[in-house]
DNA sequence: TCAGAACCGTAACGTACGGTACTCTGATTT
DNA sequence: AAATCAGAGTACCGTACGTTACGGTTCTGA
């Protein structure tokens, strides 16, 4: 459809038009016009046409594009002792709290969800794989780590990532996409990786007598 | 505005029509149209418009209507031993997942993030009042009563509450309302409450030796 | 029986917006 | 210098839909 739907490839204007459409969507929602991030951009609707070949396109191109930005390098710790593991499982929840919380997730999601009835475009899929699924990948191995050096102990990976994904989001997720509350504050964010944290630790860490060292 | 919107009196010819839209929005989403309904209702426009108001009001009036059919009956017990506790909870979990899970809670929710947006209505607040809000509700008693007869330990019961919502809904909701998966099985929404009410109380259950009895 | 209200069906209006076509300008290429 | 091209700006078209208006029909109550 769109030039730059199936090849990565962003010109830097390309990226710039991107970027005011990223802002407008968090202003205005899914009722953002092409007519008004045109304008906003500087561009002409045709070209907005041209590249991203129509409206579903454009928002497709940018969520993307976010997607594309949020990208974190997992690390990958060398020697995994029970303090390094709970540091790395709090960074976890602090990041995936500063992220849901933030006004892009929420407009994209927003607009995702929206979409997500009348299966035109994959918008949830996207933001899925980019959200979700992206920190159940770089979770996973610190978990896999976690129970290889034997402080914690599970199954599957798989249901002890949900347990942690709940004990983090809780309600925030669904109540922030609602409209409700204006934030999470620094403080707040601190003190839920913190308990979301022991909380987990609880379920699945090694009972003092199973525990290494 | 519209004459329902204040006084939730309605004829029973309302009541129909406004099943009719709801039926209409989990299929359609919020693309429905006032002709579409107005066709499906076999009513004019003119009584749509007479009777909510304009597109908005009638919204609103379907998502209260559904909301007011959801009210459940709290069933608070009299003697409260570990298992009529673990049974309650396991219930309540139950009854969430099978709420958010479902074809009209998600179609419901997914206007109600639509309009967020925009503050133009509060349709997210009715949604989320009928909701998140009204299961902690009937659920802090159950909880207060645990803590009272010695089988939880917690200080603050909102903190507790929402600990258990995360442990219930995890990742589901938010899958659902981006348009992941068909839906839970009703085996997977009974293990589910299990494992969450098992989770819940090792987390806030009174340890052996503080147990009463 | 009859007046009036309620309501159905439909036509019509106004507008907003997605999408297209065309012109003009400035830069790059040949 | 001429030719080409990308893209800004703008005008325009078609359509979908919210909203209103109106004529005809059924219901209700005196």
């Amino acid at each position: 459809m769109a030039d730059t739907a199936e090849m990565g490839e962003l010109t830097p204007r390309q990226r710039d038009v991107l970027d005011t459409a990223l802002r407008l969507l968090v202003e205005e929602g899914d009722s953002l016009t092409m007519a008004a991030v045109a304008r906003r951009a500087s561009c002409s609707k045709e070209t907005l046409y041209k590249w991203f070949g129509d409206r579903d396109g454009l928002l497709t191109a940018t969520v993307q594009w976010q997607a594309s930005k949020v990208r974190v390098v997992p690390v990958d710790q060398k020697k995994l002792d029970l303090v390094s593991l709970t540091e790395s499982l709090e960074g976890y929840a602090r990041d995936w709290l500063k992220v849901i919380s933030s006004d892009t997730s929420v407009a994209l999601n927003r607009v995702a969800i929206g979409h997500a009835g009348s299966g035109k475009d994959n918008l949830g899929a996207i933001v899925l794989d980019n959200g979700r699924f992206a920190l159940a990948k770089r979770l996973k191995p610190v978990l896999d780590a976690g129970k290889r050096s034997g402080h914690l102990v599970f199954e599957d990976a798989e249901t002890a990532f949900r347990t942690f994904f709940g004990l983090v989001a809780r309600d925030v997720q669904i109540r922030l996409l609602l409209g409700d509350w204006p934030g999470l504050t620094e403080a707040a964010i601190e003190s839920d990786a913190i308990r979301a944290t022991q909380q987990f630790l609880a379920l699945y860490g090694a009972r003092k007598d199973q525990q290494v060292q």
